[in-house]
DNA sequence: CTATTCTTAAACATCC
DNA sequence: CGGATGTTTAAGAATA
């Protein structure tokens, strides 16, 4: 269209056909820019902010986890010299070090930054299940903390009222009663090294899984002090609220929900982040309540009977697993068969041994993850500077199309070489695109190549980077064009319209485009999928899902849909008066049960031979796809964008003319007359093409 | 290494 | 006649 011969060249063909294996993900472009009728992504859309946000969640929990325990072992550092040197010079001083940092993963909604948010939304790492497990893991790992932490201190400050009492009132012998208490102080941080140490574990087990994955070059993993947007100051000042609200909880006078304190932190921490980052339909679709409504129930039922070290009626000591009843006895079991003795304290020290060892995997980890992330340019500093083809990260489902990102697959092609920076503004419109269809192969071919279902997310970010990025998108031809005519709000498109779609969605077709217009015909013409329809207007192509799913070609060597050299097979492909009608309904049926037309695509043959035997239902069915196109007829003038505009309505009203279906010679000996008999018009008995051609009681 | 898939180019046909 | 549209074949690259 735009720019054609001129600039046709054969060099970029084979070599960008590296240059965009990025990844493979949807093309569901501009439907609802396009067109505006019809389709309903809301649920889609809720489904796909459900899972970012989880994962945002998610990953917010998991580091802020990581960092309470930082801040944990810090402060047991100080409290362990102020217990060891029994001398509190500056209790009330430090009376904020003892605050428990409760629930800072509350908070984590107005902690995340929008890179962090770009990051999660370009990872589709966890399915919502997985992050449901997930979720909830850290939850109850994050309140069996919460609960150790209050009952530790509780014992701190028993335990500095006791040493209150001792400078007060002189040197009086209670020593046996500090010594106790000291003890039990030394047992009780021996179940926080554990819990931390489980935590780690649990959290490093869900990264190696691929659960959870760390974002690289974030000052927010676990080995770094601080989150980022979030300054020591805060910490404390949260930590405060947080356990002060648990103190309130444990009066029974809880008023003072997670969630408000979140929505508290919302607002004083970074409102403006949060009001970009989270779409208000998100916001509305009751994720965020999933979340600390959650905690919060479950923080009243496991604060009576939940411990780190106590799961499914098991202690959880390492190396233990006694079976204990209820959780008296499990505390029973934890002081008399854990106490404090050199076994315990070796295994805590173990213990200590190994959450160093997972901290140094994680670094490395981590630093190998940046490695690969630089390498693969993807830039998770710069959110939304360069819109990059997605997927690249990591996916679940379509790990190996990650594993095919290779640099060289980046869009990195001679003629765009400023591809990677093409500022797109996408905004919190990523969260609301919707996908209509699953993009087929993509050009790197991989097993499970349909209907693999990607992202909204992804299919808008990289239908705007298509869009605006000279990038050959990692598709086939087959996909796009089914893609753009899915996208059609009839299903169909004329040839001219599908080379319409391709350079309004892709820079990339906006040149060469004799090259990639041929490639269309020749893809047409190939698949079996595209039926080509025609009426008297013109004639448009519309695909069949069901075959293309199975990917079929035209075979060579068989009867094709175009053969000038006629024989006794091609005659049978070639009769018009056939297939039209099935194919005719089929075009225009769409809402037809799709099952249906699967099986008309796929056992046309069997179908008519069946019926020639007597089936009576094939008359019936014959009824039933007419009536169908009568009542596709009524919602097929509905014009798009891509509709043909020499083409009224009324075309639908006419019979068409349909790409015969290239029936295989083993396939087609069926007696389709049948179904010629079943709608018989005298319309259908010329084909523009094939008129000369005998029909096809030749072959009975 | 082989088979398959996909792309590209080209030749050819048909229609407007 | 020339362009648009289709069909088919072949070659080569990429991939399974």
């Amino acid at each position: 269209m735009m720019q054609e011969s001129g600039t046709e060249t054969k060099s970029n063909g084979s070599a960008i056909q590296n240059g965009a294996s990025g990844g493979n993900h949807l093309l569901e472009c501009s439907l609802r820019e396009v067109r505006s009728n019809g389709e309903t992504p809301s649920v889609e859309i809720g489904a796909a902010d459900l899972t970012h946000l989880q994962q945002q969640q998610a990953l917010q929990v998991a580091r802020q986890l990581l960092l309470q325990q930082q801040q944990q072992q810090q402060q047991q550092q100080q409290q362990q010299q102020q217990v060891s040197g029994l001398k509190s010079p500056k209790r009330n001083d430090k009376q904020p070090a003892l605050q428990v940092p409760v629930s800072v993963a509350m908070m984590t909604p107005q902690v995340i930054t929008p890179q962090q948010m770009q990051q999660i939304l370009q990872q589709q790492v966890l399915t919502p299940q997985q992050l449901q497990v997930l979720l909830q893991q850290q939850q109850a790992l994050m309140l069996q903390q919460q609960q150790l932490q209050e009952f530790y201190k509780k014992q701190q400050e028993q335990l500095q009222l006791q040493l209150l009492q001792q400078q007060h009132a002189g040197k009086q012998p209670k020593e046996p009663q500090q010594q106790q208490v000291a003890t039990q102080q030394l047992a009780f941080q021996q179940q926080l090294l554990q819990m931390q140490q489980l935590q780690q574990q649990h959290l490093l087990t869900l990264q190696r899984q691929g659960l959870l994955t760390i974002q690289p070059g974030q000052p927010t993993l676990p080995l770094q002090p601080l989150a980022q947007g979030m300054i020591p100051t805060e910490l404390q000042q949260l930590w405060k609220e947080v356990t002060s609200s648990h103190t309130a909880e444990e009066a029974a006078s809880n008023n003072h929900s997670s969630l408000d304190l979140s929505t508290t932190c919302v607002s004083s921490s970074a409102p403006s982040k949060t009001s970009l980052i989270i779409n208000p339909h998100a916001s509305t679709n009751g994720q965020l309540s999933v979340h600390t409504p959650k905690r919060e129930s479950l923080s009243h039922e496991e604060h009576s009977h939940s411990h780190p070290l106590y799961g499914h009626g098991v202690c959880k000591w390492p190396g233990c697993e006694a079976v204990c009843e209820d959780f008296q006895s499990f505390l029973k079991h934890l002081n008399s068969e854990h106490a404090l003795d050199d076994r315990s304290t070796a295994q805590c020290r173990v213990q200590m041994q190994v959450v160093q060892q997972l901290e140094l995997q994680l670094a490395k980890d981590k630093e190998r993850l940046q490695a690969m992330m630089t390498h693969l340019h993807v830039k998770s500093t710069e959110p939304k500077a360069t819109p990059q083809p997605l997927n690249l990260v990591s996916s679940v489902t379509l790990s190996k199309t990650a594993s095919e990102a290779s640099p060289q697959s980046l869009p990195h092609t001679p003629t765009t070489p400023t591809a990677p920076i093409t500022p797109v503004t996408q905004g919190p419109s990523v969260i609301t695109t919707t996908s209509m269809h699953n993009v087929g192969p993509i050009r790197r071919r991989y097993s499970d190549k349909y209907n693999v279902p990607i992202s909204s997310a992804d299919i808008a970010q990289n239908q705007e980077f298509y869009k605006n990025a000279e990038v050959r998108p990692p598709f086939t031809y087959a996909s796009l064009i089914r893609q753009a005519i899915l996208e059609s709000p009839e299903k169909q498109l004329t040839l001219n319209e599908i080379y319409n779609w391709f350079t309004r969605m892709f820079a990339y077709f906006r040149r060469n485009a004799a090259t990639w217009k041929g490639a269309i015909r020749t893809n047409l013409s190939l698949h079996k999928c595209f039926i080509r329809v025609e009426d008297e207007f013109g004639s448009f192509w519309t695909v069949d899902d069901e075959e293309f799913k199975r990917g079929r070609h035209i075979q060579r060597g068989r009867p094709r849909k175009y053969c000038p050299d006629e024989n006794f097979g091609e005659l049978v492909a070639h009769n018009p008066s056939l297939i039209k009608n099935i194919q005719t309904s089929h075009t225009y049926c769409t809402p037809l049960n799709a099952a249906l037309q699967a099986s008309m695509a796929e056992n046309s043959i069997p179908l008519y031979t069946t019926a020639s035997m007597g089936n009576p239902t094939l008359g019936n069915l014959a009824n039933a796809m007419r009536e169908e196109l009568n009542g596709a007829m009524e919602h097929t003038n509905s014009n798009g964008s891509d509709s043909s505009p020499g083409r009224s309505p009324m075309q639908a009203m006419h019979p068409v003319h349909v790409k015969e279906e290239p029936l295989d010679p083993d396939e087609n000996e069926g007696p389709l007359s049948l179904v010629t008999t079943a709608n018989h018009s005298p319309d259908f008995d010329h084909d523009r093409d094939y008129e000369d051609e005998p029909v096809n009681e030749d072959i009975e």
